[in-house]
DNA sequence: CATGAATGAGAATTCATTCAT
DNA sequence: AATGAATGAATTCTCATTCAT
């Protein structure tokens, strides 16, 4: 056998990697973080213990990093277009891909929001890119409709940020196992579009 | 010096309840459950360690304490009458309380959406009468929207749901520190029951 | 009411000293001394756990206390004359008595045994004047065996001991429950006597 | 440096696993179970206390697998051929096998009486197939003492049991420290011999 | 790279004993 | 005399992390 080429080497770190947060993200969403030790992160990666240090600074860095991880996929499906000024079809697009990301990503979501939601783990967000997923759309959407002549562009954000949290919360909490009807779920992102995207007259 | 009488002891005991399970709610919601100590419990209610045990079986124990009382207060709140057929001014009432009672144990919501998500902590919740302060509410929810002649009820019953998660989630996560305008506030409360008390003509 | 003269308080404290030393027999013996903690002690006998302190100064005093009470009661059921020298028909009596003290106290033969065995408890026995049934025995046996003629004195002492001992863990841990046909205890208890009163001619 | 194979850690945890059970037996035959705690049998052991819970899950089971292996050395000791019929041989072998065991394994044996007579531990021994030394040659003695045409079996099965149960307590309480001529023992077993293994014509 | 034995700080819990009333 | 709330030291047990091999 010839000698791995560093470029091999560095592929199957990256795949070892990838094996244990994917292995960490279910034990992690289906236990809660606190309640899983080291030695089952491990033994459900199939791999021992020091491995897995030697992947992961720590448990806690492990779980920042599943987290960083999956709130870029999450933001990239979202929001391809960073920066220009929000038009009612990328407005659109947000809401039905989001919706879309979180049922795909549902034991991540479980992940998310159970750690964001712990007081301590919250400040190792604080500062990162993805502090909230809407935090960075804010602004943004603030002045979406202010220009689209709602009469209440915070009113409007508000509401908007509520159905998009609460629709994450009913999914995980109240209907965990696919218990809502798709046909619910599509009238639901429809009536956000609805809500959300047509042009008002001020008075 | 005559000894105590059962009455003055029964009173001491109640207060001092009373008094752990104030300060462990402020700590549990301030620092996350699990990140709790028993020790850091005990001294923030000014006791012993031991002391916490002569009240509670256990560190779980305190924590069911506190949610079954917080929830008993909440429900309370919301609905007075649970058993009858709900009418639109009722649906009013249950949406202002649900929202006053909130911002007014803002601390317990803390608590109870961070235990209520996490999955090892959910099951002691099961088969309890409050295991979610919707559940209770839904089919009468659901015949509500039927009677009305929304078109949809599942549809409406989802919405009003995630509008109310949602709303506690807002409070809790994205504007902990009263950042939200109580005017803002008041305009989404009203937008609800424009949403979910209007009479609707079936096509 | 008048009130009570000394000796009536000196009869009330003797009444309630012994309540709480045969409830504690009965707890030390069926949990094990260890195993039960003051408040059970106290709660078994319908007392507050600091009224037990104000009879016995700890939780060991409270044992030595029934210890030494129900050695001194087997031992006076032994043999009331305790110096003289030791006849066929004392020793007849004291295995006979031996024998139904054990069976009438069993639960304190229990706890004796119990206790005696533990190594570290051992030592508050060292010294008193009962530290085992059978020491203070031993000598006068000794000397008793050489008179009658028994060939090896040792020898019967060590025999008489064993089957003393024998018997009574026998009937606390083989049969623990009267299982014990009484008749073949009555031949066990004949066959002693027959062992060791009968003169011996030496050769 | 190869990492260890997984046949160099089974022999290290064989090893260390017997280097517990030693410095536990140790322990508690001197000081008494209760009294030991898990620091002290670390320490005694010469590791950390935690490196004792990954062997043992728990003290009792701790005390359980030194029983169970106490008890199994002994019980081998007594009667390789445990299923035939008993003849006289076989019982001496038996008597001078479990004097021979008990001498051998003193500090096993007042462990074992120790933790044998304590109620509530007892329990774990209940339904094991050693739950006690004599149980399982109970019935085959009987059958023995029947076909040598003893007069009364069962009264001598009971003072046979007694005079081994009793020859234990013996050695262990009255003479712990070899205090007993070895002379006398030789004698009390040639006793025991000559009692149990001699056929009788009834009459 | 890979293992799991080993550590030790810290967690929850127990309980004999004290003491104000 | 009587109560049981209160204490805190000691105990059992957990687990993230290190390290020799």
């Amino acid at each position: 056998m010839s000698p791995r080429t560093p470029e091999q080497f560095e592929e199957m770190r990256g795949t070892r990697r990838k094996q244990i947060m994917e292995a960490a993200l279910e034990l992690f969403a289906s236990e809660g973080y606190s309640h899983c030790s080291i030695a089952q992160l491990a033994s459900h990666a199939g791999i021992s213990k020091g491995l897995l240090y030697n992947y992961f600074e720590s448990k806690e860095a492990l779980l920042i990093a599943i987290i960083e991880e999956g709130v870029h996929d999450i933001m990239t499906m979202m929001d391809p277009n960073q920066d220009g000024i929000l038009e009612p079809e990328e407005v659109e697009g947000f809401i039905r891909n989001t919706f879309k990301g979180i049922r795909e990503n549902l034991q991540f979501w479980i992940l998310f929001i159970n750690v964001v939601l712990q007081p301590p783990v919250k400040e190792f967000l604080d500062g990162k890119p993805f502090s909230s997923v809407m935090e960075r759309f804010s602004p943004r959407l603030l002045d979406y409709f202010e220009r689209l002549g709602y009469e209440d562009p915070m009113l409007e954000m508000i509401t908007f940020s509520a159905m998009i949290e609460g629709y994450g919360i009913l999914l995980v909490y109240i209907y965990p196992n696919d218990e809502l009807p798709l046909e619910t779920i599509q009238k639901f992102e429809d009536r956000m579009v609805e809500m959300f995207t047509r042009k008002k007259i001020k008075k």
